[in-house]
DNA sequence: AACGCCATGGCAACCGGTTCCCAAGGGGGA
DNA sequence: TCCCCCTTGGGAACCGGTTGCCATGGCGTT
C-alpha cells in the first residue's frame, strides 16, 4: 500500500497507473477518452479506476488549463423572492453552459462583497455577477470599477444585474429591468381609476431601485396633469415590515389617500395587513398595489395587482451574456421590459 | 514583457519574482506572512504585486494543501421559502467557517444530483449538503449510500438535511426536523377547536416529508379518539398550484370538511384562494392551517395558522456538524423540534 | 580580530493532473 | 523477406503555487 493510497482514501493517477501496471499518462488518455488506447489497456486501467474508485482531483485540472470553469453570483440575501429567482435563472443557465455556481450573501455588508469579488478573482471564475439595487453613491462607482478593472486584468467579467451601471468606458455587463417604465405604467393604472391620491411606499432614499421606481411614479403623476404631493411619498426598505409600519403611521396621523403604490411585493404585504388591521377595505376603501409579481401576490386577498419583472429571464440573460461575450462587442447594456398584471386590489377611487 | 504577462493579464508568482529580482519562493512567503523577511525586500515584493496586480491562483493553492475549503449545496428548487431559508442558513454558516460555497439545483432529476456529488468529489469538497424531502425507496437508499460511501472515501461528507436517513452504518450525517411532531400539535389544535372532518392536503404519497405530517395528522385524530375518514386525506404536490386544485375539486364533489390542514403553507396560500373564490369564509366558514411558517404566513388572510420550522437553524446546523465533526463521533443524526404559531386561520367549528 | 549564530533567500521537490514529443514494436504491402 | 508506417505508450516538461533544506552573509560576542 503506497502512502498515499492510506490518505483518507484518495487516490492519485500514479496510484491507478502503478495498479494497471502503464504509466500516469496512459492513464490519463484513458480517461480523456480522444487519444487512441488499446482495448486491453483499456480495460485494465478502467478496472483499476473502480477498483480504487479514483475520481481525478478537479483543482488539479484547472491549474493544467481543463477544469470545469466556475461562475460566481453575489446578492444581499436569498431569501426575498425576487433575488430566489433570479439566483434560480443564474443557476440554471449555469449549469446548462458546465459552470459549477458559486454563491455568497453580503447581507449589505460591503467589505465582504469586495472581499469576495477578490476570491473569485484569485479562483478564476469566469464572471462574478452582482444582484440587486444598490446606493448610487460616487464611493459605488469607485468601488465597482475597480471590482469591474481588476477582474478584466485577469481575464474575468463583473456583471452587474439589476445594478446602477457604472457609465462609459467600465468593462461591464449590465443586465438592467425597466423600474421606471414599470412604475409609470403602474401608477398610470392607479390613477386611471380616478385616484388623486396615491401614497407611494419607497425604499431606501438613494437606491437605485426605489429611486427608478419613485421616478416612475412621479412621471405618471406628471403625465396626467396631477402634481403629486411629496407628502405622500414615504420611504422605508424593502421589507414586509416596512410597509406594515409605514402604513399603520400614515393612518395615525391621518394622512389621506385613496390609494397605496407600494415599491415592492414585500411592501405591499405589510401594507395589505396594517390596512386589514386598521379594518379597511381593500380596494372597497383604499386600492393597494404592489412591484414585482412574486409567486405569492395572487394569493393575498384581495389577490395583487402589480407588475411583473422577469426575474429569472434576467438571471439567465447575466450569465448568457457574461460568458457568451464576443470579443468585438464586449460591453453589452442590457433593459428588460416589465408589464403590469392587473388582479384585484386597485378598484375605482370612491368619489 | 514575458509569454504569461500578455495572457490575460495573468501574471503568475514568477512574474512577480523577477519584477522584485527575488525568487518565486520569496514571494510565496511575503504574501504567506509567516516566513521572516527583510522589509526592504517585503517592500519590493509588495510594490511588485501591486504594479501587476496579482493574485495567487486559488486553485493552485489548492493542488498544494492551502486552498479555501469549499462546500457544495444540492436542492430541488431555491424559490421555495423554506429552501431558500435553509440556503441562506447554509451560506451563512459556511462563510463564518471560512468555506466556499458551491450550489446546485436538480429541479428533481436524481441523475443530475448524482452527476454533481461526483463533481463535487472530484472537487475535493469539504462536505456535501443534500437538502429537502424525497421518496424512501430501496432505490434511494442504495443510491444515497452509495454517494455516501463514495464522499466518505475521498475524505469528503454527505449530510442530509430534512432528507429519509439511510439507517445504520453509513457514513452520513443527518439533520431532521419533527414533521410528525409538529402536525400532531397542529391537527390537535385543530381538533381542539371542534374540527372533527379536517381535509389533509397532502404531497405525493412517498415523499417522506409529506409522510411524516401526515401520520401526524393520523396520530392527533386518532389520540382524540376520532377515526379519520380516509376520503379527507387528499394527495398532491408542495406547490401552490396544488392546494387551489385540491380545494376546488374537493368543493365540486360536494367533500364535506369544516377545517382544512395543508402540508406547506404554499398549499394553504392556493387553498385559500380557492376557499375565497368559492365565496367562503376563513375562519368563519372554513378553518385553515398550513406548514412551515414562511414570512408570507401572517400577511394572508386571515393571517395563517401554522407550524414553525426552524430552517435557518437547520441550514446552521448541517454545516456545523458536517465541519465539526470528530472523528471519535462520526454520525450524527439530529431532530430539531418544532412548534405552532397559533393566528387567526383556525377558529372554532360550526355547531 | 576571529568565531559562531541567526536572519535571509534560493534551489528543488512536491501537489495531481495534462500533453508534447519521441521510441518501440507489430502488421501490411512491395 | 524487408521496409515503412501506424498504433501504442512512456518520459518529461508544464500548469502555478508551497515548503523543506541548505548556503550565504552580516552581526554580535569574546
Amino acid at each position: 500500500m503506497t502512502r498515499k493510497s492510506e490518505d483518507a482514501g484518495r487516490s492519485t493517477i500514479r496510484d491507478v497507473a502503478a495498479r494497471a501496471g502503464v504509466s500516469a499518462s496512459t492513464v490519463s488518455r484513458v480517461l480523456g477518452g480522444v487519444y487512441p488506447v488499446s482495448a486491453s489497456t483499456r480495460t485494465r486501467v478502467l478496472r483499476a479506476v473502480r477498483d480504487l474508485d479514483y475520481v481525478a482531483d478537479a483543482r488539479a485540472k484547472a491549474v493544467a488549463g481543463v477544469g470545469t470553469p466556475t461562475l460566481a453570483f453575489v446578492l444581499e440575501d436569498i431569501t426575498g423572492p425576487s433575488f430566489a429567482h433570479m439566483a434560480h435563472g443564474v443557476e440554471r443557465e449555469a449549469r446548462r453552459l458546465g459552470h459549477l455556481c458559486l454563491v455568497c450573501t453580503t447581507e449589505g455588508d460591503v467589505q465582504h462583497e469586495v472581499d469576495f469579488v477578490e476570491m473569485m478573482r484569485a479562483q478564476r471564475a469566469a464572471a462574478v455577477i452582482l444582484v440587486g439595487g444598490s446606493a448610487d453613491t460616487l464611493e459605488y462607482r469607485e468601488r465597482t470599477r475597480r471590482m469591474a478593472d481588476s477582474l478584466a486584468s485577469a481575464g474575468s467579467r463583473l456583471v452587474l444585474c439589476g445594478r446602477p451601471p457604472l457609465g462609459p468606458g467600465a468593462p461591464v455587463t449590465v443586465i438592467e429591468y425597466d423600474n421606471e417604465g414599470g412604475a409609470y405604467a403602474l401608477v398610470a393604472h392607479v390613477l386611471a381609476q380616478g385616484h388623486r391620491r396615491v401614497l407611494f411606499l419607497g425604499g431606501k432614499p438613494d437606491h437605485t431601485t426605489a429611486q427608478g421606481r419613485e421616478r416612475g411614479y412621479l412621471a405618471a403623476h406628471r403625465a396626467r396633469g396631477v402634481e403629486p404631493d411629496p407628502a405622500l411619498v414615504l420611504h422605508g426598505d424593502f421589507t414586509r415590515d416596512s410597509g406594515h409600519r409605514l402604513i399603520r403611521d400614515a393612518l395615525k396621523q391621518r394622512l389621506e389617500f385613496t390609494a397605496v403604490v407600494a415599491a415592492t411585493d414585500m411592501v405591499a404585504a405589510g401594507a395589505l395587513t396594517a390596512l386589514h388591521e386598521a379594518g379597511l377595505d381593500v380596494p372597497g376603501d383604499v386600492s393597494l398595489a404592489g412591484y414585482d409579481d412574486i409567486p405569492f401576490a395572487r394569493d393575498l386577498h384581495p389577490a395583487l395587482t402589480t407588475v411583473h419583472v422577469p426575474y429569472e429571464e434576467l438571471g439567465r440573460l447575466a450569465v448568457r451574456t457574461a460568458l457568451g461575450r464576443t470579443p468585438e462587442n464586449p460591453d453589452e447594456h442590457l433593459l428588460l421590459g416589465t408589464h403590469v398584471v392587473v388582479r384585484n386590489s386597485v378598484g375605482p377611487a370612491k368619489s
